[in-house]
DNA sequence: CTGTTAGCGCTTTCAA
DNA sequence: TTGAAAGCGCTAACAG
């Protein structure tokens, strides 16, 4: 009721003076063992909770970092949060979570929210390319680090090659004789999709045949399951004889569908998703996927961030791309594998 | 570099006091509209982003709330957030998701953060049954909402009767003339596995049967995939025809051992789970679960957080308890229904 | 090693 | 309807 003490109590209580107790909070080496004793001692009975806001209107900015995913209920975006808040909390910072859920408005409503809050630092993955918010952002002191996306040399960006993901999963395909093949993708403005359909097309390109007969695009408006799952009746239109979706809880979307429609995986249609998330080999049809390190990912950026936050000695930007690995299961290659 | 415009650069160049310009942030009304809109003017020009710290340390609390969920990584608990999250924006209010992973350091960790930064409230899914860190936050003036976790009728809490959905899982299985059952839980601590195997034992009784015969308990140090993976040879040691999973995420895994292992699913093992998340109907075998109300839980609780912290007229602290539902599918029944 | 003190940016009376 | 001014709790610079 009466809200937690605060430092001048626990001066009070302690007999020393509110500097005093603020340095065995901030900088316990420079005060005698005794009198850190005592303050100690002083706050715990009274139950002393440190006021961070106050600490940071002094400091100008909280240590906090933000982050900003695209969609919290795709495991590989949880996977990509843990790895954040696994350095961040290593290094003593704690991480804001906020989800986007791809909307171009939520994340501005969260950006402004974090700018508010004065966190040190955000790592986002964007949800298109306008980059305008986190330009100002950026502008106005806070440190932005671009999360499963590529930037500029002007900023800190960890991504993952997924023009490559796409050539493996569709080189991948190629191989095994398929030559009619949906791509089932979201809108133009989410670059990961988009740069998967690129690698798609390429890796058709680099097999000598023409994209244009051998995959077809479908656009679902977002890449959930739901929307996967809805979209089977518009896939199965060219009648293909291979799928490959943007990310893994789309395949299990798809995958749900051709089994309803009685239609066999991989044998009368192979599928192959995106992330390889936990659930894709718990599948009805193990998933073929690729993989992506999410978790790796996320401490990369974090650590890129608290750099960039710390001014750490040395710190230049740094575009990091790690590259994809396709791992094969059942619904590409059959239970013979 | 320089940060964002003060409220003061703001009055200075609007020409007004800082009061006027702290009317239009917030009694917009109360302000002549000429002057807000000069006010207002300015605030575009000069990039003013409000400094919570400040109003935090003004005001003595934020109006953010924090969330503290058992298991991020877990689809459960992201509806779950999603529903909190929901909730607290259509009031106007920010949510500061944190994930214990059920870890009663991290919870202690996050409830530490919480409390230093002064946030209005705080919902929890608990890691165990102590609360003694809940009633001290409490004590000190932070509201407390107990989330998925019955609460005495000294606070708020929004849950799900656990030991009903035992009792409908076992109901099930042992309508279908399964005599040996494997329930396969977490430690005791951990309430909701405890409840459920409560039900589970019940349900036997009520069959007349006698539950040292019909059901063998295993316990799993953590409720994840991996773990009720690593379980399977454990659960099959009793060659029982069927296995009730305290989550889904854990029955997805033990899914996965169980066809490694060359049964088949349900004709030589019944499997069902519990929350009957996404990737529960897309998996190798669709999954019979007890679903949750995810969603609305977390709206439910947050809408009570929220009345405790605005101090509502005529709030009561209530605990609101949902009943669970039976939802088939090939798991336990085949391909037949 | 410890005490004193001036704000950080904002909200909120109280006067004008 | 607007302005002036007193802090909220803490940190850091400086003095002792």
């Amino acid at each position: 009721m009466a809200g937690p003490a605060g430092i001048r109590e626990v001066a009070a209580h302690a007999g020393v003076s509110v500097g005093t107790v603020s340095n065995v909070l901030n900088r316990p080496a420079q005060v005698s063992e005794g009198t850190r004793g005592k303050v100690e001692r002083a706050m715990v009975e009274l139950g002393f909770v440190r006021n961070s806001p106050a600490g940071a209107l002094r400091a100008g900015r909280s240590t906090s970092l933000g982050l900003v995913v695209l969609d919290i209920g795709n495991p590989f975006f949880t996977e990509m949060a843990r790895g954040v808040e696994q350095a961040a909390s290593e290094r003593g910072h704690a991480v804001l979570l906020c989800n986007s859920d791809g909307s171009r408005s939520r994340q501005g409503i969260h950006l402004t929210f974090l700018e508010e809050q004065r966190v040190g630092g955000v790592l986002v993955t964007p949800v298109d390319s306008d980059t305008t918010h986190l330009d100002l952002l950026r502008a106005r002191g806070t440190a932005v680090v671009l999360l499963d996306e590529p930037g500029r040399d002007d900023r800190c960006s960890v991504a993952v090659d997924d023009v490559c993901g796409g050539e493996l999963a569709i080189g991948h395909l190629l191989q095994l004789g398929r030559r009619n093949i949906v791509y089932i993708g979201g809108p133009a403005s989410i670059r990961q999709s988009t740069d998967r359909g690129e690698g798609a097309a390429r890796a058709v390109v680099a097999a000598g045949l023409s994209p244009r007969r051998v995959l077809r695009r479908v656009v679902i408006p977002a890449l959930n399951g739901g929307e996967g799952h809805q979209a089977v009746p518009a896939i199965l239109e060219g009648r293909p004889d291979a799928v490959f979706c943007a990310n893994d809880v789309v395949a299990l979307g798809v995958l749900r569908g051709l089994i309803e429609a009685g239609l066999s995986v991989p044998d009368d249609v192979a599928l192959i998703g995106y992330d390889d998330i936990e659930f894709a080999a718990t599948a009805a049809v193990p998933l073929t996927s690729i993989r992506q390190p999410a978790q790796q990912l996320g401490r990369t950026a974090a650590s890129l961030l608290l750099d960039e936050m710390t001014d750490a000695p040395g710190h230049v930007h740094q575009q990091v791309i790690f590259r994809p690995e396709l791992i094969v299961r059942r619904s590409t290659v059959g239970p013979a594998s």
